[in-house]
DNA sequence: GAAGTTAGCGGACCGCAGTCCGCTTCGTCA
DNA sequence: TGACGAAGCGGACTGCGGTCCGCTAACTTC
């Protein structure tokens, strides 16, 4: 199996400080601009609701060019992942690097039953900028490199488990994970300490239980 | 528990809007254009692809008004839904009537990978229309009523077995057998042999697999 | 500081999904 | 058969996501 999973992709910097700084030298103007388009966009999202805000709306609200918005984060989705990329970043590290039973340490089911609780929170925190980030052209979701990682996360986890086919079941607990299959729970309301219940319930049945 | 499934809409017959409506005589003139207009979407999506036919050439072909397709489809998906339908009410049958283990008769863990297995097939048959028909507002395909029947199927099956959370867990698995996830894993050149034992092995898991 | 290079800008433009509403035609009933 | 109500029609229209390309201004070089 591989090495450590790549981080969050780049191109979606500083959401509102000089917190990290961007990876490549970037132009002045461009970053000026990239964080007037984040902070915009934040503005609106919260004004009138995620799918009520066209792009259009954000780029005249950043005194920017609709091009530029595109350039920068090429689709709607985009421009909701760029916001959500500070916390995603977080969740990552937590994973590689963070205390366990999260992060390294703990045995493996134990650590993916984490990673799901985590990754439920980590949704449930902007559960409809989550959505937005997943919504696009079919299958464009499964090609973003923030889902490689959740993926190769929980691939790892369950062949160190011992589970059978561990990359289509880590697959198939990521769809089950999915923002618009979770929001669809929330909205006919489950509750959620049931759902997580249940969730990591699920996780827990894709590794064999060794009991006897 | 709830009695048996109810089966397949109306095929997306008339009435078109949303709540479908009764089974009410159809005029001459709609019946027509009905099956005009699933001709022309069959033709059309054979020639140049489902992706690349639109709403327009849709009703050009089929010598009808754009006003017509919507209010008898209600949208794309819909369209794709409805020629789906024929298939689909055949795998309902077989699931409610048919001979085991598909239908009643078999352990339910034995007929909910007869299901796996049958789903995965019914897909793999119109990949792209399958796609298709699961496209369109983020949910949407959750409310849909062929996804109630598949999910009260699985429900009903897990609950037999003995799984706990059995709505949740048919809810996961369907996740996992969603059109996007499985031509996913077919682009990417996985087997569909080896998918198919995959995917049961899943539906396996998910049911205790000893007694308690 | 002046000239050159080019990354980045921005808004006009496009294509398509989905809506609206005045007109047509079907089925019915006398 | 003629007339009437309404179910159904259809294409012009809207709104939005996404693209294109000539222009601007930020860095580089001398």
């Amino acid at each position: 199996m591989a090495g450590p999973p790549t981080p969050l992709g780049p191109g979606v910097g500083p959401g509102g400080g000089p917190g990290a700084g961007p990876p490549a030298r970037e132009r002045a103007d461009a970053a000026r601009n990239r964080s007037r388009a984040l902070a915009a966009a934040e503005e609106l999202f919260a004004e009138q609701g995620v799918a009520a805000t066209t792009m259009d709306a954000v780029a005249a609200r950043a005194g920017v060019g609709k091009g530029t918005l595109y350039r920068r984060f090429g689709d709607k989705a985009g421009l909701a992942a760029a916001l959500l990329s500070e916390r995603g970043r977080e969740l990552q590290q937590g994973i590689l690097a963070g205390p366990p039973p999260l992060g390294p340490g703990a045995p493996p089911a134990r650590r993916l039953v984490a990673f799901v609780e985590a990754y439920l929170a980590f949704q449930s925190s902007r559960v409809d900028l989550v959505l937005l980030s997943e919504t696009g052209p079919p299958g464009a979701r499964l090609r973003k490199p923030s889902y490689a990682f959740w993926r190769q996360h929980c691939t790892l986890l369950l062949s160190q488990a011992g589970a059978p086919d561990p990359a289509l079941r880590a697959e198939a607990l990521l769809a089950s994970l999915a923002a618009e299959q979770v929001q669809h729970w929330l909205r006919e309301g489950r509750d959620p300490e049931a759902l997580r219940g249940a969730l990591t319930g699920v996780a827990a049945a894709l590794v064999p239980s060794r009991d006897p």
